[in-house]
DNA sequence: CAAATAAGGACTAAAAAGGTCTTATTTCAT
DNA sequence: ATGAAATAAGACCTTTTTAGTCCTTATTTG
């Protein structure tokens, strides 16, 4: 009962696209915050190919969109706040589904078997309620909205000024990307 | 977000166990039915190791109890309408809990990273909540409560109440073991 | 004492996750 | 218009986890 790392990634990329646009920050047109893999893999310490992955499928589930070229980038596709945890989940990891037979062809030797079979419905549609109801502004609850009043600015010195204020990451600092289970 | 077969299949035991004892069926002194691994293996046509595995974690949880000797075996801790599937998973897989940072010692260098955990804990108690509702015999809604009319019985007829809307068991199946995920 | 059963651990395939690399598009500079 | 640079997208490989099997020990009944 447990979900993958890059779901918790996935979290964390979609909530820095979500952030408040800062001066040097590059946006779309809507005025949401436009970033390369690049700097997403920069401002989240993940390694760059992860960040690629991640967006590849996000992009596919559309909740980030994609800009090809020398200033492309993502971009979230809707505000954080309509995008829930388990619309993430799907989007990383497909369908919320725990467990389901796998055949419909003939009948169960055992009854007991067949029986239960089809019951776990009510557990899936139970969790995925309970996700619903989580958004991505409940998990980041700081985040800004995106430039609310932004004609598209498309600045071409964003990269090397986006991470400006990063620092050094110290090599004796526990690794901020290992997670683990943790009773309730 | 998928739960491991082990869970499947701690569920299709239980209800086993969970079953009203038939004339030839063994009973503890409670009036629950007792069965060995062999004959649980039997009726579910589970492996027999796999069998002993779970019935080992699910003593260890207090959701079973175990008799041995020549006429042991293993019977239900308590009736199937207190048992929950959280308390199954939890029995099987450990602690339900999503994600959560491994370290606390020395703060993320990175603000975002650091901002997200701590949050996942709310999605952790909503889908426990969710899960805790849902009770085994709301998997197994025709299974009988143990021994109708022994001493020890105390309510009964919560079991056929609430299932209310249950569709029928689809019959038809090639393997009653394999799951697989399935769209919601 | 002997037979049957549970309890506990170690070991071996199989599957999935996680990460790395290469290829294909698009935009900017020349 | 053309080439170079930066980016997205796809395919590949390694590591970890899961699932399943087996063996040894301990306990109870006949």
């Amino acid at each position: 009962m447990k979900l993958s790392k890059f779901t918790d990634y996935a979290v964390v990329l979609l909530a820095c696209l979500g952030q408040k646009p800062r001066p040097q920050s590059a946006v779309d047109s809507r005025g949401f915050r436009m970033l390369s893999t690049g700097q997403l893999a920069d401002e989240t310490s993940l390694p760059k190919p992860t960040v690629q992955k991640l967006l590849k499928r996000l992009c596919r589930a559309s909740l980030v969109r994609s800009l090809r070229g020398t200033l492309g980038g993502y971009a979230l596709d809707r505000s954080a706040t309509c995008i829930s945890v388990a619309d993430v989940i799907i989007a990383v990891e497909g369908p919320i589904a725990l467990t389901a037979c796998v055949e419909d062809s003939g009948p169960c030797e055992v009854q007991n078997l067949c029986a239960v079979r089809g019951n776990w419905d009510k557990v899936n549609q139970a969790v995925y309620a309970a996700l619903s109801q989580v958004s991505l502004v409940d998990m980041t609850p700081w985040f800004g909205e995106p430039a609310a009043s932004m004609p598209a600015q498309r600045s071409g010195l964003q990269s090397a000024a986006s991470l400006s204020s990063l620092k050094k990451p110290t090599s004796s600092a526990a690794n901020p990307h290992s997670i683990k289970a943790v009773a309730l």
